[in-house]
DNA sequence: TTCCCCATGTTTGCATTGCTAACATATTTT
DNA sequence: AAAATATGTTAGCAATGCAAACATGGGGAA
């Protein structure tokens, strides 16, 4: 696992090989199917880890701030971002590229998990007694936001851009707008 | 090409081979050499192609809403949302997966143009004279918006949504709460 | 018309990849 | 002590991306 998210990091999720993951870990390529199903598998497998190590920074930094409040969710947002620039590749395969990862349920599972935090904010902000339709609509309008943000971002699709951009006002500015009325 | 766009479009541009591409259209796996680089080329051909049609289209799409409102704005980005499921893989080739696309300038261009038709919109609504800082911030917001809905959508991480969306109202009231103040 | 070139294609070959099968060995369980 | 399990290895297969050498047919120059 380490050798693999090492290549998802330098080589990238999709150029990412099973034989090399090996050459890396000193092992023969077919000692990982002792412990995974697949190439899929073992790719799953860091994902889930970054997804839930993500959430628990997410804790982390809803703690520092006052509970359902603009700062501590628009500090969610930016740690959603600093995470897709410091782990683009994990990132990569843990909140993008699900079309091979259909289906799996302990990773929709975990997902929840991490989407639930935000809600949880969202619910407090609005002073609702339950996640009912505004709150997950907002909610789902914030992640939108910064998902698009991220991936635009290590994309390079930012080079259409004529004016540079300072991302951590703009997503604070954004988070106050889609929360607004 | 329709080859590729077909199997892009059936087995995803991940799961996309040339050899496949050759057999569906009867030539011999050496044949695209004569015409593409590589592979990535081959892929990057049908993106641009691709991303030229999404433009022609904002560009009837903004011409059947009074330019610069609400309106004409919103439209863009529930089209852009309609050319992620209607064209799933010619999509993700288009605006996503750039990390083998990386650097090259055409591509850029290409999509210059289409944010450009964003742009424009955006200055009209907010009567500037010229695209400046204000209007691509909030250009670029409202691209990061529908990119990231398109995406998760795509992904299917809406699995973890455990209320019912209505996307094209989200995208209409949300283009209005980027846009506010 | 004749000739040559060039665009386009083919066949063959090669290294790499994902994965399986058969076999070895060590460690834990009974 | 014996058996079962966990973990690794080597060897092999089919598919892939791509390059090299070889065909060929049609259009412009002579």
């Amino acid at each position: 696992m380490e050798a693999t998210r090492t290549l998802v990091e330098t080589k990238g999720p999709d150029k990412f090989s099973v034989s090399e993951a090996c050459r890396l870990a000193g092992v023969s390529t077919a000692a990982p199917y002792r412990h995974f199903g697949d190439k899929t598998d073992m790719l799953l497998a860091v994902a889930m880890d970054g997804m839930e190590r993500q959430r628990m920074q997410m804790e982390a930094v809803v703690a520092q701030h006052p509970r359902g409040t603009i700062d501590s969710i628009a500090a969610l947002g930016e740690l959603y971002i600093q995470f897709a620039q410091r782990e683009e590749g994990v990132f990569r395969l843990a909140f993008g590229l699900t079309r091979d990862h259909e289906d799996r349920a302990d990773m929709t599972e975990c997902g929840q998990r991490c989407f639930g935090v935000v809600v949880e904010e969202v619910r407090r902000y609005l002073n609702r007694p339950a996640p009912d339709g505004p709150v997950m609509e907002r909610a789902f309008s914030l992640w939108t936001l910064v998902h698009g943000m991220s991936f635009l971002m290590i994309d390079q699709k930012l080079g259409v851009m004529t004016t540079p951009l300072d991302i951590p006002t703009l997503v604070r500015e954004n988070t106050i707008r889609l929360l607004a009325r």
